[in-house]
RNA sequence: GGUCUGAUGGCCGAGUGGCUAGGCACAGCUCUGCAAAAGCUGCUACAGCGGUUCGAGUCCGCUUCAGACCUCCA
């Protein structure tokens, strides 16, 4: 099996990748909280971890993959008086909360199926985890690192920090963490600020509320986590995933509840994705500088001067390293486009000439992509060792240099593996078939007897029609060919 | 203010001290009736200043600038 270095934020470094009890992988990540539209950095969260899951596959791991839907218990504001953001949403729509709920995360699906994001082996929801949040809340409890107040239950990060470390992941100074959030109001529940709730009171008016040994409420945010992958991965697990923007608090808060309640952190190795910037700026809610998924895929958004394949969308993150900020802009997408079409066609040409039959190969190209990948899913060169190759292959469809039946194939199943399985990437549906093909053949063979003849004016004037129905016709050595412009 | 990251050619973006990442754009050439497509060739950058080293984009220090987190955020 390929040895995996992956970077774990706990000791800042690359590591060797050591599963706990190999080949299974238990790997937990963060998903979307379902309360508004999925946007380009959800894509890529989704996209970093699904090309992890997709590599620890392919060199052999049998993973358990559990990434969360968060329905419940995300506040809007660290105040007392926070409001469930899904709540508050319904509450504005005059909605049931599920509804919502429901709507986006059909939304989100739909998104990552059009991105080649594969689904999770388990997609638990947070409200259906209610009574594994209240055991968590509870034995918390009672290992004395919470309190109960009005109805609520607080983390004690004080007292946990005398006696854990509270701030390792997040590189934080718990010094510095409580001596900033001692001033708090008189009226507040909590006995610190740095204190988070794992149980929250449902006020009379709060609309999503369940029955609880302190009174009806909804669980915290952080609770979620802590309690699901418990329940699906064990006490410990190997990989935990998320956005570098979810380090702190809420990363840190799990490693707090997992270690309060069972001794110890549950996950080994903490993998976080960077975020997509747009104009050097982090693209998020908060700043309202973001860009929906459908917007890309529809082109309807100011800044885009066309609709982008998801595929397209999904070869831009991937260019990038995972742990590097990646600028968005036109530019930049309008240049992956031409340089993912590239790589296809050339893929599509392997697809098209070399053999179907999957041989056991050994190949360099292979080695150096799986190699590329295997050092902390270094995407980039991966890609650029599969680049390297396309002048030999469109060399060969010149009829410039042959490549043999051997060379095809080998390069055919590294395209398949590498390209296909591991990146996720996809060949763009050409319409070539049916009633189009069948026109088409008519025009281009019309076409060519006018070129016969010399007669140019027709045969431009073909040319020329067909682009402006988007259709661009490539004249080749053996006849012309043609493609739908996208 | 605290903590942490980063500064690479026109643009995007890799680079684990020792020969050219790659893509896009651009220029020239080949092919072609013209064009497109494709191929070939060219384009050698590492914020600044010091230091370590036979050798630094890559290590160390300082300076400048940018960003992230410290509230919710993928």
């Amino acid at each position: 099996m390929e040895a995996i270095y992956l970077y774990n934020t706990l000791t800042r470094r690359k590591e060797l990748f050591e599963p706990i009890k190999p080949p299974l992988v238990g790997l937990y990540v963060c998903g979307p909280t379902v309360y508004g539209e999925g946007h380009l950095g959800h894509a890529r969260a989704a996209i970093t971890f699904d090309l992890m899951f997709r590599l620890l596959t392919a060199v052999g791991y049998k993973v358990r993959y559990v990434r969360n839907i968060t329905d419940v218990g995300h506040l809007v504001g660290d105040a007392d008086g926070g409001e469930d953001k899904i709540a508050q949403k319904a509450k504005l729509e005059e909605l049931e909360p599920m509804e919502i709920a429901h709507y986006y995360t059909e939304k989100y699906h739909d998104a990552m199926r059009a991105l080649g994001v594969l689904s999770p082996s388990i997609e638990p929801r947070a409200s259906g985890h209610i009574i594994e949040q209240i055991a968590l809340a509870k034995k918390i409890l009672d290992n004395g690192y919470a309190y109960v107040s009005n109805g609520s239950v607080y983390f004690d990060v004080e007292k946990y920090a005398a006696h854990h470390n509270y701030g390792r992941l997040s590189g934080r100074n718990i010094d510095d963490i409580l001596t900033g959030t001692r001033d708090l109001d008189g009226q507040s529940e909590k006995h610190f600020s740095a204190d988070f709730a794992l149980w929250k009171n449902a006020s009379a008016e709060h609309i999503m509320r369940w029955p609880s040994p302190w009174g009806d409420g909804f669980p915290g945010w952080h609770a979620e986590c802590s309690a699901m992958s418990a329940k699906y991965l064990g006490e410990t697990f190997d990989i935990h995933g998320g956005g570098m923007d979810l380090m702190f608090p809420h990363h840190e808060c799990e490693i707090a509840q997992s270690t309060a309640a069972t001794g110890h952190s549950a996950a080994r190795y903490w993998v976080h994705n960077n975020m997509i910037t747009i104009g050097g700026q982090k693209m998020g809610k908060s700043l309202g500088n973001f860009i929906t998924l459908d917007q890309f895929f529809t082109g309807t958004h100011p800044l885009l001067s066309k609709a982008y394949a998801p595929m397209v969308i999904r070869f831009f993150i991937l260019t990038a390293h995972y742990r590097s900020t990646l600028d968005f802009s036109d530019d930049a997408l309008l240049a992956a486009e031409k340089g993912f079409l590239r790589l296809t066609k050339a893929w599509r040409v392997l697809r098209e000439t070399a053999c179907t039959e999957p041989v056991a190969l050994d190949s360099e190209l292979k080695n150096k992509c799986l190699a590329a990948l295997c050092d902390d899913m270094n995407s980039p060169v991966a890609l650029s060792y599969l680049f390297d190759e396309v002048g030999r292959i469109n060399s060969h469809v010149d009829g410039k240099a042959k490549l043999s039946d051997a060379e095809l194939t080998d390069l055919r199943s590294v395209f398949d593996l590498v390209m296909g399985e591991i990146l996720g990437l996809e060949i763009p549906v050409v319409e070539g078939s049916g009633t189009l093909a069948g026109v088409m053949d008519l025009v281009l063979e019309m076409r060519a007897t006018a070129k016969n003849e010399k007669n140019w004016a027709v045969s431009d004037l073909i040319r020329d029609r067909l682009a402006t129905s988007g259709i661009t016709v490539k004249d080749g050595k053996e006849g012309a060919t043609w493609e739908i412009k996208n």
